[in-house]
DNA sequence: ATATTTTGAAAATTGTTGTTACCACTCTAC
DNA sequence: GTAGAGTGGTAACAACAATTTTCAAAATAT
C-alpha cells in the first residue's frame, strides 16, 4: 500500500506538489500586480490574470478565494516587506543619534518602495475604497507605521532634542504626507524625483518632531 | 399654433421643466452620496440610487451618462465648494498677518469638510482608484490645493517670517497630511476629534513653512 | 504497460448590472 | 373634456464576469 502518499509527497514534472503550488501562487501574484496597476483593479479580469500567469482558472481558485483575496495579499505583503526592511536597517543603526535614525528610516522605506512604481500604485491607489475588509487592513497598517514613527519621535525626545509629548497625530499626518508624495510620484512621469521626495520628507518630519522653539 | 413651446417652457406640477430636471439632478446626487458612502461606490447599483432619489432610471440617464459621471460630479462639487469657501474666508482676512491667515484657511477648510462625514469619505476613499479619468481629476485638485497652500507660504516668506524657497513639494506633503487625518477621522468613530486634527495640522503646517532655524 | 494522479483549456453555469423600451397614469393646454 | 406631452415604475434585453465543472492529455508509480 502507498501509505506515505498522505500529503503532497508525489513529485510532478520534477517538482514537489507544494513547490508547484507555491510557484503558481507567486506567478499569480506577479500577474495580478501587473494587471491591477496597469488596467486597474476593477477592470482586471480573473481570466486575464490567469492567462498572464500561465495558470488555469481552476488553479486560481485552488489558491485564492477570489480577486479581492489576491489584492489583500499583495497589499499585506508590500507593507510587511517594507516594514521588515525598515526594522532591519534601523536595528543596524542602533548606535546613531535619534535624528540620524529618522534619516535612515526614510531612506530605507523610500528606496524599498520606489524600486518598483507598481508598489506604491497598488498600495496607495488601487487598494483604496475596494471593500470594508481591505479598508480595515489598510487602516491597521497606517496605524502601525504611525506608531513606528511615533516611537522614533519619542526616542528623539528622550535624547533631549525634542519635547516629550503625544506624537500619534503628528505621525499619522506624516504618514499621509509620505503617501501623497508617493502617489504623486507614481502618477506623474516626471513631476519629481525620489531624492527630492526623500529630502522633503526628511525636513517635514524633523521639523514636526523637533519643533524647534520660536526665535 | 403653439410655437413658443420650443424648449422646456411648459410647466408641470407647478414647476418649470428645467427646474424639475435640476431638482431630480440634486436628489440623484444626494442619493448617490448617501449610497456611495454607505454601501461603497462599487456595490451601489443605479437602480437603488434611483429608488432612493425617487427618480426613474430613464430620468437618471437623462441627467448622467452613467454611475461614474455622478461620482465625478460629486467629487468636483465637493472640492469646488470647499475651495470657494476657503477663498471667500481668506479674502475677508486680507488684513491679517500671513501666519494668522493660515490658521483661518485650515479652520475654514476643516469646518466645511467635516460638517458631513460623508464628504471626506467620498473624496478621499470612494473616489480613489476608480478610473484614470477620476484619478486625473483628483490629481488636478490636489495640485490646486497645493498651489494654494504654496502661495500662502510665499506670502509668509514675503512677510519675512519664513525663508523664500520652492514650497511645492512641502505643500503637496501637507495636503497629504490633511487627507490622511481626515480619512482616519472619517473611518474611526472616536479616534480623534476635529479640533485635535485642526490643531495638529496648524502646527504641522506652520513648522513646515516657517521652518525656524536650528538653535 | 497500466492505473492513477495532476494538469491546462474550455464549456457551462450562474448571477449581476448597466441600459433601453414599454406602459399605465398624471398633469397641462386649449 | 380631450389631446398630448411628461412621468414613474417595471420589465426586458444584452453584456459581461465570476465560479464551477467537465474532459482529455501528460506525467508518474508500480
Amino acid at each position: 500500500m502507498t501509505e506515505r502518499a498522505a500529503a503532497g509527497a508525489r513529485p510532478y514534472r520534477g517538482k514537489d506538489i507544494d513547490q508547484r503550488r507555491a510557484e503558481r501562487r507567486a506567478r499569480l501574484l506577479d500577474a495580478a500586480l501587473e494587471l491591477f496597476t496597469s488596467t486597474g483593479y476593477q477592470h482586471a479580469g480573473i481570466a486575464r490574470i490567469c492567462t498572464l500567469a500561465g495558470v488555469s482558472t481552476r488553479n486560481f481558485y485552488e489558491e485564492f478565494s477570489g480577486k479581492e483575496a489576491v489584492l489583500c495579499e499583495l497589499h499585506e505583503r508590500i507593507n510587511a516587506v517594507a516594514m521588515e526592511r525598515v526594522t532591519a536597517v534601523l536595528d543596524e543603526a542602533r548606535e546613531q543619534e535619534p535624528a540620524g535614525r529618522i534619516r535612515v528610516l526614510i531612506d530605507a522605506f523610500l528606496s524599498g518602495v520606489t524600486a518598483d512604481p507598481r508598489v506604491p500604485r497598488l498600495a496607495y491607489v488601487e487598494a483604496v475604497g475596494v471593500s470594508p475588509a481591505l479598508e480595515r487592513q489598510h487602516r491597521r497598517w497606517v496605524e502601525r507605521w504611525a506608531s513606528y514613527i511615533a516611537s522614533e519621535a519619542e526616542r528623539v525626545a528622550a535624547y533631549g532634542q525634542a519635547p516629550s509629548r503625544d506624537y500619534r497625530l503628528t505621525a499619522l499626518g506624516l504618514v499621509g504626507a509620505i503617501t501623497e508624495l508617493l502617489r504623486a510620484w507614481q502618477a506623474g512621469s516626471s513631476s519629481c524625483s525620489v531624492s527630492e521626495i526623500a529630502e522633503e520628507i526628511r525636513e517635514l518630519m524633523l521639523d514636526a518632531i523637533i519643533r524647534r522653539p520660536a526665535p
